[in-house]
DNA sequence: CAGCATCCGGTCCGATACTG
DNA sequence: CAGTATCGGACCGGATGCTG
């Protein structure tokens, strides 16, 4: 079943949507998880890809993806230096429940400015 | 196809990842939304259900999602007076798409935090 | 190339007090 | 009951500059 734990201290841990799943969702999380779907890729790649993302907060992000064990980090010496990341089988998991929603996100689209604009109007 | 736009202004809503996707992402509207799961509820059992979140925090979630369709707010005048929160059809399809990960966090609970016991421990 | 360091403004969010 | 008002601190995240 469902937990939505009822905690007077989050951070003990006792729930996992607020432990687990708060640090993957969030956009840039998302937009890396599925940024990294069909293959390792490095970090200047993943950073081109996104576009609109800085290095601090990119390396952040994949930080606490790494720690949580969603991604494995790999560098190849050399000069310049080569840095890939990709995703574990719990990275691979997640994506592959957040793909349904992305495609949920692009249908929704329209609807949803509508109902911004008609909201906005009152 | 999944679009990761590449957009210099984010706020254009050229991607619907940033735009649909991440006002219900987050702890808060996740967890609003699962509580609207089995039906409509009231603000103070929302509220009460939750447990950790306050009512200025409460309300600012509920407006979000009221505002791109995802909820309907109902008043029942009188004192004291009513108000629910129900799902709409693109609340619902949104809910039906979070279950799988709700039920995914569970399971992962325990790996996650063996995860991250084992990256700080270097 | 893949970052880290620093600065800093904006937003989120918690606590508290008050109201029709 | 279902909020609103206000305040202040934590945190997020953007800009810029630097480095092995």
């Amino acid at each position: 079943m469902l937990q939505i734990t009822v905690t007077t201290d989050a951070e003990t841990g006792l729930c996992p949507v607020r432990s687990v799943l708060t640090p993957v969702l969030g956009k840039w999380s998302t937009l890396v998880l599925l940024a990294l779907e069909d293959g390792p890729q490095r970090f200047s790649w993943i950073k081109r890809t996104i576009g609109d993302v800085t290095s601090r907060v990119l390396t952040e992000k994949l930080r606490t993806l790494e720690r949580d064990g969603h991604l494995a980090r790999h560098v190849d010496a050399g000069s310049p230096v080569k840095v890939s990341y990709e995703l574990t089988s719990s990275g691979r998991a997640l994506v592959a429940l957040y793909r349904p929603l992305a495609i949920w996100a692009e249908e929704s689209f329209e609807a949803v400015k509508r109902a911004r604009v008609k909201y906005d109007a009152r």
